[in-house]
DNA sequence: TGTGTTTATTAAGAAAAACTAAACTAAATT
DNA sequence: AATTTAGTTTAGTTTTTCTTAATAAACACA
């Protein structure tokens, strides 16, 4: 069907350049051009297209009624041709540029392994470093500058130059050895948990609290995995997220959900965001719960 | 500003064609090229662009997820290109825009009523303006861009940024009331004739000058069945074109030729010529004098 | 009126881009 | 293994686009 006549982007700059210039030459400077170049490059675009488009004035040149019709396209085109070099732009940054991300270890192993693996694979040079660690660590070495983007437990308390972002809630929930009774909240325990210095553990003991039950401690772990095996050996009852519970070799079965906690995107909010993080980010919001 | 990466519609060409093609050889086909210009040509734009574009699907090329954003503004860019062409193509046909012609009288309603008919029929979509007038007035709105092509007595002094083109020469007769006698051109007249400012007065006043006639004129019209009929009334003699004195109700009968006037077809020559000029230009310049 | 300046075009040649044809690689079929 | 199919690479040609230099034309001004 129509064969499109071979015109070029280039001449379609030079057409808008000439059309907001005051004078071919000075168009042509702004192209980055030989006025030469300039002129032919329009009479060739003249020829091309079919139409004459422009009439003299003295010695200078000047459009006719006719191109202002090719001028809009021009536009047009130049416009989005800029727009999507921008894009270019933009994209290759991500691409070969520079991201240093944390997260908490349920982030990297259960909801994310997939997404990291993708973007890792989408941007092969881009140079990653992934840190995995507690919320309040991962927090203060964004706050210093160490990460770019970090996945971890809503702080609620606002770091300076952080901004967050929910992504979604995790339940937590009680486990306690087989056989056992669930019965009173002040008959519950004792327990296994997160460390005291932990964001997770303050929500837990803050909960339990709450329902009148006493938080005696008898050992504490900041790996989950450790937990999930105490409370398996009879050792104690705990608390944790249910996809570190309940899976591995021997998932526990919850007694009941006891509190919540909010996983978070949280980034620098002083500088204009990296493409990269942007590109990172937004993979990482998409994604729901896992189920 | 944002110098753009030099991309070629072209190449946009062969992004959409591959897109919408279950092959790029097929692709290549419908884009009119060998496979190896199409890949060659995909290869530079994924270059030019900077981002990788396609991945590999066994031994096809397959986008990449990115890519979608480059097709959209190459399905944009060249869908716009299409319609600038078709716009083109109709605009070079005079099938659409704008002309405004200037004529005589005699050219309006002798010579060219049924090419004018004609061409307005068979561009039924281009804007048409007739203005009929004097030839000096006529010249004046084309060398002001009010027309674009006009009608005229031949003006001989040239007129700056205009052109002229011979049509054919008309005959300018004498012509006397019935009975009278011709006689030496001492005895020639009174005179009924066009007005003092007319171009072809002054043709007629110079050629009676010429033989030796006096001109006493009695009466003016710039309207030559007004001329006519003053003739007819016994008023006095009269100079026309043979065929406004010789056509109408009561036709007058030549006594002999006095001169001749040239009408020629007369248009900015500071531009280049409008597709609808031309097409009327060539259909008027075809015809040759009435006979 | 002539002289120099500005503005755009033309000419000639060099450089870059885009194309074709044919040889080639690699995956899928027979 | 041989063949077919899909796409790429290579080599060489044609086309396009650019640069510099020369030219033309309109203006400005003494």
């Amino acid at each position: 069907m129509g064969t499109l006549p071979d015109l070029s982007i280039r001449q379609f700059e030079y057409l808008v350049a000439v059309a907001d210039a005051p004078s071919w030459a000075i168009a042509a400077e702004q192209v980055g051009v030989s006025p030469s170049a300039l002129s032919q490059g329009l009479s060739e675009l003249e020829r091309r297209v079919g139409v004459p488009l422009f009439g003299k004035d003295g010695r200078r040149r000047v459009l006719q009624p006719h191109a202002e019709v090719v001028l809009g396209h021009a536009r047009q085109v130049v416009s989005l041709t800029g727009d999507l070099a921008k894009w270019a732009q933009r994209t290759k940054d991500a691409d070969e540029g520079f991201i240093r991300v944390g997260m908490i270890d349920i982030a990297a192993t259960q909801h994310f392994p997939a997404e990291l693996k993708n973007f890792r694979a989408q941007h092969p040079n881009l140079n990653f470093l992934l840190r995995v660690g507690p919320s309040r660590p991962l927090l203060e070495m964004l706050e210093r500058g160490e990460l770019d983007l970090v996945v971890c437990v809503d702080p609620e308390k606002t770091f300076t130059g952080i901004a967050t972002q929910p992504l979604f809630d995790e339940e937590l929930a009680i486990y306690r050895p087989e056989g056992g009774k669930l019965g009173n909240p002040s008959m519950w325990g004792p327990w296994v948990l997160f460390p005291e210095n932990s964001h997770t553990r303050r929500i837990i003991s803050d909960a339990l609290l709450a329902r009148g039950a006493k938080v005696d401690v008898v050992a504490d772990s900041p790996q989950p995995e450790v937990l999930r095996e105490m409370v398996n050996l009879g050792l104690g009852w705990t608390v944790l997220p249910r996809h570190q519970a309940e899976s591995g070799d021997r998932p526990l079965v919850p007694s009941r959900v006891l509190a919540r906690r909010t996983l978070v995107l949280a980034f620098r909010s002083n500088a204009a965001i990296d493409p990269a993080v942007q590109a990172l980010s937004s993979i990482l919001s998409r994604k729901g719960p896992e189920v």
